[in-house]
RNA sequence: CGGGAUUUAGCUCAGCUUGGUAGAGCGCUUGAUUUGGGAUCAAGAGGUCACAGGUUCAAAUCCUGUAAUCCCGACCA
């Protein structure tokens, strides 16, 4: 592409609403501009990375199975009522009506729509396992959006779907699934891990996101620093405390305890200030948590010095919807303010709590009085717990729920999911097939994503510098950024078009910087541009030398032009070779 | 949804306190001189000062409302 005559909007100043590097980079050369928030226009480099990630995306899927299809955007209401979505998913889904006020949502994702598409066509054992895929826009009305493409309210999105017979099929699928994934984001150059994650009501025991690591990331990752565990915090495993340090009643007696007192502790708001008011360690502190769950009343006990993991404690509840009480819930509930609640004396409300709440003496809590707390509390002795287990967030000097060595912690960028869903979509929808014996089964599915819009900024995310961007070769717009020095200089200016028809004839994919500007500004341009490998037609050329620069490593070759075709063909291999540097 | 901030030329911003003909840099157009890391000089084009209402002889500026965009928070009682 001649680049006098491409739409390249570049900017020499940091647009105001980006903070995020990888935002300012898509805008400042030229890739994406925002119409609203959340929502871009790709210009042209940045389409032609997508279809570059794209491109590898499709050829892997079409590697295990999978059949591309394109499904509607838009999807009426009745398919997401039919399996609850509709409220599950709530303020999230941007809706509409037509003009027969009817109400639509456009798909923030499409089980509903490929369930029963497959439901209605597919009756028979004979036409499993299926393997469907799309890629196409999705829309979610965020509650935030932010980052640039890395959470917008359009975005491009892969989803994939697969129909087994059983669980052992759906083992089959996901694992093939997961391999593919990690072809993928190996061709597509990035340093990625995968996770193991939440797999939150919906069940099954696999369930992985693939997170490219990245201090931006809005995830929290927990690795193992001996083994290959690694999970997303939400997701990842706090272990029992050792038995021996769990309170039981019939030791209580002999440890000679104190009694619990009550203390004034006069306006605090917080475990850090009931701490300080006390003079106890936040570890010495009960937190109370009460939390609806589904309309359920539940109070959450976590040690002070813990942060209680919402999903751990859906989980363990078996609720649809956990969701933090309201000032007024408590005040009905406890007759008392936030901050003064506490377990002991309180019955008809289920108690549950933490692990570490077991090992606990000489705590402290709320009385359930406003201004009051209690000292020298002890679990079991003082209140009965209906549950223990593990509801808090893993944290710094937690231990590998699987080798017991200190567990690491990082942010990434989540840009694919694997996630085993069984039969959920199936049963709502009624999605069954005839096996060999003329039973009607329900299909066992599995479901896929990969973010292609935020892959092209995680890339950026990961791979730049003060300059501008540096394409992984595999996404690049193009291979190869040729330049000419000076337009001006006729011999320059015609070895720059020569140089042109002969890259592109032998297949390079080339970005030709025509443009009659001074040296220094298409440089600067390039930089930021990001293609992997630049040429340059400048003042040695009248002797025949040209030069080669590689974006990543700022080497630079001077070449005769016989030697500079080569020459690139082996430096596009060892650029190809590198994958990105860990933030 | 709660809190905060911003909105003036294509971009980044000044002007507002103290009301009186709309500003700078970059970018853009034209010309000259330049020409290997965002050149210099000269001449230009370009704005319903987010929108609506109000106060005033007079509003970018003061008041009220609305909207858009960004940031922080929405589990830590």
């Amino acid at each position: 592409m001649r680049q006098s005559q491409a739409f390249i909007p570049t900017m020499r100043e940091v647009p105001r609403d980006a903070d995020v590097v990888s935002h300012q980079l898509l805008l400042r050369a030229g890739y994406i501009r925002q119409l609203s928030s959340g929502v871009y226009s790709y210009l042209p480099l940045a389409y032609r990375v997508l279809n570059k990630i794209m491109r590898i995306v499709q050829e892997e899927m079409d590697a295990i199975g999978g059949q591309a299809v394109l499904l509607p955007a838009l999807q009426p209401q009745e398919l997401w009522q039919a399996t609850g979505r509709w409220d599950d998913y709530g303020p999230l889904m941007m809706k509409l009506k037509d003009r027969h006020e009817r109400l639509f949502a456009l798909g923030p994702t499409h089980e509903e729509v490929i369930t029963a598409l497959v439901r209605d066509e597919v009756k028979t054992y004979k036409r499993l396992p299926l393997i469907l895929y799309q890629i196409q826009t999705k829309y979610r009305d965020e509650y935030r959006p932010r980052f640039g493409l890395l959470r917008g309210r359009e975005f491009i999105m892969k989803d994939a779907y697969s129909f087994d017979r059983d669980e052992e099929g759906l083992d089959q699928s996901y694992w093939a699934m997961y391999h593919a994934y990690e072809r993928i984001f190996q061709r597509l150059g990035l340093s990625f891990r995968a996770v193991e994650a939440d797999s939150g009501a919906i069940g099954g025991s696999h369930n992985h996101e693939f997170m490219v690591l990245s201090s931006v990331g809005e995830d929290t990752i927990a690795y193992c620093s001996a083994c290959d565990y690694a999970a997303n915090v939400e997701r990842c495993e706090v272990s029992p405390p050792k038995p021996d340090t769990v309170i039981r009643d019939d030791v209580l007696d002999a440890e000679e305890l104190p009694p619990r007192k009550e203390v004034p502790t006069p306006g605090i708001r917080t475990v850090a200030e009931q701490a300080r008011m006390l003079g106890l360690k936040e570890a010495d502190i009960i937190k109370n948590v009460v939390v609806m769950a589904d309309g359920e009343p539940v109070l959450v006990l976590i040690r002070g010095d813990h942060q209680m993991n919402e999903v751990k404690v859906k989980n363990v509840l078996g609720a649809r919807q956990v969701e933090m009480a309201s000032e007024e819930d408590i005040r009905r509930l406890f007759q008392t303010s936030p901050g003064f609640v506490g377990p002991i004396g309180i019955t008809g409300i289920k108690i549950i709590a933490d692990w570490a709440i077991s090992t606990m003496r000489r705590a402290s809590t709320g009385a359930n009085r406003d201004d009051w707390h209690y000292i020298e509390v002890n679990p079991e002795r003082d209140f009965k717990v209906d549950l223990y287990a593990d509801l808090r967030v893993a944290m710094h000097g937690d231990r590998c729920p699987r080798c017991d060595a200190p567990l690491q912690f990082t942010q990434g960028i989540e840009v694919g999911h694997v996630f085993k869903l069984g039969s959920k979509y199936s049963r709502a929808l009624g999605a069954t097939y005839l096996d060999e014996e003329g039973i009607a089964r329900e299909m066992i599915m599995g479901s896929y994503g990969i973010g292609i819009s935020r892959v092209m900024q995680a890339a950026i995310e990961q791979s730049h510098d003060a300059e501008g961007i540096i394409w992984p070769m595999a996404i690049a717009p193009f291979e190869v950024h040729l330049i000419v020095a000076s337009e001006q200089d006729e011999g320059q200016r015609s070895l720059g078009e020569a140089l042109y028809a002969e890259l592109r004839d032998s297949g390079w994919e080339v970005l030709y910087d025509d443009r009659s500007e001074r040296a220094g500004v298409k440089f600067k341009d390039a930089d930021l541009i990001g293609i992997p490998l630049r040429v340059v037609v400048g003042k040695d050329s009248a002797q025949g030398l040209f030069e080669i620069k590689v974006r990543k490593t700022g080497q630079t070759y001077k070449v005769s032009r016989n030697e500079l075709e080569p020459l690139l063909r082996n430096l596009k291999h060892d650029v190809s070779a590198l994958v990105a540097d860990e933030d």
